[in-house]
DNA sequence: GCAAATTAATGATTTATTCAAG
DNA sequence: CTTGAATAAATCATTAATTTGC
């Protein structure tokens, strides 16, 4: 059922496994330069696209609050404890934060940041809700899948720079969290990040930060067929 | 403020004009076809690009239905009839096949579909949210602008053909309804149309009518500059 | 044991709400 | 105050677990 002519992602055991760890370090909503890499690494144990990863950690996110929500919502029935019920749902998105989870085996991973971005935007960029969708990795893609496809405002392109013949019969051992991705992500108009918000920590204001990198004359001669629009870079 | 340094769409009087005639004459969720159609058209009239497109059918519906949930709740309370308040909220979607909506002047225009589509997916694919945020018109975008954007899993592609030197000052006429836009649409991987609501009319289950095209071979090859995916950035 | 029938999880969309520019 | 833009909540739909009758 998994493969082929199933219609909706099934993430295997380790990219499921993997999700679930960059989650409980903290990673909540991934800006589109981390799902590109997120879904480069997840492309080695199976099929995946940007799209899966960036839903996947919508409906994490969501069904974590919510059922945290219940959770207090009984514990506030049953115990009628009126102190402490507002701020808690701010804590939400930054559990690995709050004192509240740290009972929890896995919060207390001391496992570093798994996407050591380039610095710059971590912070500011973490709560926008930029997203590309991007193409299969070249080797797993599918005839006419690939494609872009973005979501929000930052728009981000995939380039395929040759990707060498690693079709590497896995000599991967576990999780090699970070390795250089089989594609190459080019950010291409990052725009200002407006609207950013602070749902985690303390409510100071972050004053959009703009984080563009400009490209100096990429000449897009796209010759693809389906799957690319490789823009073929010199 | 409209101009330059502007950071979200400032519709002009005509462009706001043209998208509510077709508001009124029907159109709710224009597919990604329609949304190039119509981003076609508006450009003639200022900027424009498809996500405000998108944002302005999603906002109108939106606020449309809020205002007239919010009158049908005052009715309700103030004159305490208990008739007919169950379906009315279906009818949202296409008001102008509802007699409620008869009095207005605006649902008795007799104006035509504004886009005749092909005409085979028009129906099923009206409940669709597939969309594509596309370039600007070629002659007025912004040296930084042009990308592919799409949202849901309609994935489109825009090609600037060779759009004439149409720097047409406006000698058009009252809102041209129709016309060959200054861009040609490519459409890549329609796919399958999963998930097909009706909510416009009664609720027969209309069972998931496949519609892709399927493009053999498309031999991609893109030199535009206009339009382009140039992302030549100075 | 083993499928058909139910139920629970969860991937994917759509709608409602909120933010903020003007 | 209006409304373009963005995010979160609700919902839909499909797949996997689980139960049930044989």
């Amino acid at each position: 059922m998994s493969p082929a002519g199933s219609t909706r992602w099934c993430p295997t055991p380790q990219q499921l496994m993997m999700l679930d760890e960059m989650y409980r370090s903290g990673i909540r909503t991934p800006n589109a330069t981390q799902i590109q890499q997120i879904t480069s690494q997840l492309s080695l144990y199976g099929k995946i696209e940007g799209k899966n990863v960036f839903y996947w950690f919508q409906n994490h996110k969501a069904r974590d609050r919510q059922k945290l929500r219940k959770k207090l919502t009984r514990q506030l029935q049953h115990q009628q404890q009126l102190y402490h019920h507002h701020q808690l749902l701010h804590y939400l998105d930054s559990p690995a934060a709050s004192p509240a989870f740290r009972h929890l085996p896995y919060y207390n991973s001391t496992s570093p940041n798994l996407f050591p971005q380039t610095g710059i935007h971590d912070e500011a960029a973490k709560q926008v809700m930029n997203y590309a969708w991007n193409f299969d990795i070249p080797e797993r893609v599918d005839k006419n899948k690939g494609m872009m496809r973005t979501y929000g405002c930052d728009w981000l392109m995939m380039v395929d720079v040759g990707s060498p013949s690693s079709s590497s019969s896995s000599s991967s051992p576990c999780y090699p969290m970070i390795s250089r991705p089989p594609l190459k992500t080019l950010e291409l108009f990052p725009l200002t990040a407006s609207n950013l918000k602070e749902e985690c920590n303390g409510n100071d204001n972050i004053n959009s930060t703009d984080f563009s990198i400009s490209l100096s004359s990429l000449s897009c001669n796209i010759t693809g067929t389906a799957a690319k629009i490789t823009l073929s870079i010199p």
